[in-house]
DNA sequence: TTCCATTTTGCAACCGGTTGCAAAATGGAA
DNA sequence: TTCCATTTTGCAACCGGTTGCAAAATGGAA
């Protein structure tokens, strides 16, 4: 068993008082017993159990981080990032994978067991409600990647999916592409939703071009793959937008396997920029969402709930640009 | 505040003790008191706090989940069945990023105060020495592809290195190559120094087939990318063991742009078999590590050793196999 | 109804910490 | 040295649970 409290202030020969207040910041304790209990804590090799105290701080520094995704290439870079953001601020990620379950009941219920101080959601395909459940059971949360309102009832932070939509609709007419579609991820996904409304706002613009769509059943590259093999089985359009990068990449190899060269015969563009985007073999034209900025943000904000829980709502929108690869022919 | 069991115990008009046993299992309450408890319970939306009662029980059902290999496409299946297998057990993924630290202590520190219940460390570089550390802190841990040892300090399981190093100098032998390399991952990684020690060993018998080898910075894209365009500028070997899947795609990348071609000019055989190396467009022959079972057996291991933590160290070794795609020419 | 073995319940101490309050110690000024 | 404002310290209660023990309740047999 590890040494606690009470040991240290036995071999110090303080009080138990004396101890706790030299493991916790900014508490009056003079310099010579602050020696002496350092000292014996030392010796002992004790370090507070971070579980004992939260029961009277109220504080865990435990974070939920809920996700549903972790299929996805793209959450290499958020797990990565978010771990790492977490960790520097002193913060615990407890990691909740939700699969294919999307009521939000259990995982509320599993967070408030372990008294997490604060939910990031980490995914672009539940819809809000999800993140307002936390919300509502008083848990501060925080919705990366989630879908922006304009009189949002949680903390979103992620980009605006619409405009997204209108940027890949603008790229490709600037390119000449006069029959053009949205290859979306899941109809259901929220992300795809917006994508999906923008690109066709932007594109009604335009009479002249002509537009079609349709959506895979998940932001993977199987998913791409299969709705691509079955849209050449007909006349492709010269360019398609994709739900993401993955979902493009199984675009890609169907469009290889037919024997059509990209971006001669056809264009793709993606969304998010993930690393494997920019390998060589890859080399994907793409819609770049600043994941760092988004997930520092998302944590910055996260922590600032924990000293106000009654933060007013907010949603941060991050701008994206195209990236220019090889996968849509040049402008002329 | 959610409710606690004081809370509960006033409404139902029970002692605290009949509301903690109607919801730890085992304990002896009447039928009739457990439906009062109950009753009261979700009247207030009552479920307890986990953290507190882990304080006399001395069990968090925290597990630390600790891993240096956020960037390689692996680690989303790794992660993605531990925190599932976890979950299903009622157990926490509490997630330490390693990061380029390499010194356990702080790991150490950290989950002690988090009064994890055990550890399981994913990563294939770390030495046997970083799970050690845990050990001798009195943390349960398993090392997940770790080095086997003939004697473990601590338990690992994960795969025989030097064994798949062998199968894949005899896959190579077995296609003809008679000029072949080693393009390991990091000289510092015990996986890397184990496949490079079976591979060495295996083409030793054969004394006409020549030999090289070559060490990349990381298992990662850019790093195999980086050296086999080094590679390429003086003659390169007919055929490539490469240290993963991961680097074996930059490898991919690099040749490709050399203009040889994969298999005809030049083969590959990576190993891990991570989903990607099946997408259509990268097609990598490869050896499979059987992921998911490592994973369910590392569960299950750590799992024991919350009831038996002086458990007698073992190492779990799962067979390899090879996986024949198109980055190998065929036999004869 | 009485008796007794068995089951159920509550009391109170405990897990490892924190913190308000009052008492003790400190240290500078007179 | 005395006095007093300020700083430091310990006591004891508390955070939200669990659990050993003894007392109370139950229920079947006689």
């Amino acid at each position: 068993m590890p040494p606690t409290l009470k040991d240290v202030a036995e071999r110090a020969g303080v009080s138990r008082a004396a101890v706790s207040r030299t493991f916790t910041d900014g508490a009056s304790v003079s310099l010579k017993m602050r020696r002496k209990v350092e000292k014996a804590a030392t010796e002992l090799g004790y370090s507070p159990n971070a579980l004992a105290s939260s029961l009277t701080t109220g504080r865990t520094k435990l974070i939920g981080l809920v996700s549903n995704n972790f299929h996805n290439p793209i959450f290499l870079e958020v797990f990565d990032l978010f771990t790492r953001g977490l960790q520097e601020r002193g913060l615990r990620p407890l990691l909740v994978n939700l699969s294919d379950e999307t009521d939000p009941a259990n995982s509320i219920r599993m967070l408030r067991q372990y008294s997490v101080d604060g939910v990031v959601v980490a995914s672009s395909t539940l819809p809000p409600g999800f993140a307002k459940a936390f919300r509502d059971a008083g848990v501060p949360v925080v919705h990366s990647f989630g879908r922006y309102a304009s009189s949002p009832e949680v903390h979103v932070v992620g980009i605006d999916n619409a405009e997204c939509g209108r940027m890949a609709a603008r790229e490709l007419v600037r390119r000449g592409y006069r029959d053009v579609a949205f290859l979306g991820g899941p109809e259901s996904a929220t992300s795809t939703q917006d994508r999906f409304r923008g690109f066709m706002e932007e594109l009604a613009k335009y009479p002249e071009i002509s537009v079609r769509h349709s959506f895979a059943e998940a932001y993977s590259f199987n998913a791409g793959r299969k709705e691509m093999l079955a849209l050449l089985k007909d006349r492709p359009a010269e360019a398609y937008f994709c739900g993401d990068d993955v979902l493009s990449i199984g675009a890609l190899s169907a469009i290889a396997d037919s024997g059509l060269k990209v971006p001669g015969d056809i264009g793709i563009i993606g969304l998010n920029d993930m690393e494997m985007a920019g390998w060589e073999n890859i080399n994907l034209t793409t819609i770049r969402q600043p994941i760092s900025q988004i997930i520092d943000s998302s944590i910055e904000l996260i922590v600032s709930m924990l000293e106000n829980p009654d933060r007013y709502p907010e949603a941060r929108l991050f701008p994206c640009k195209v990236i220019e690869r090889g996968t849509l022919r040049p402008v002329d």
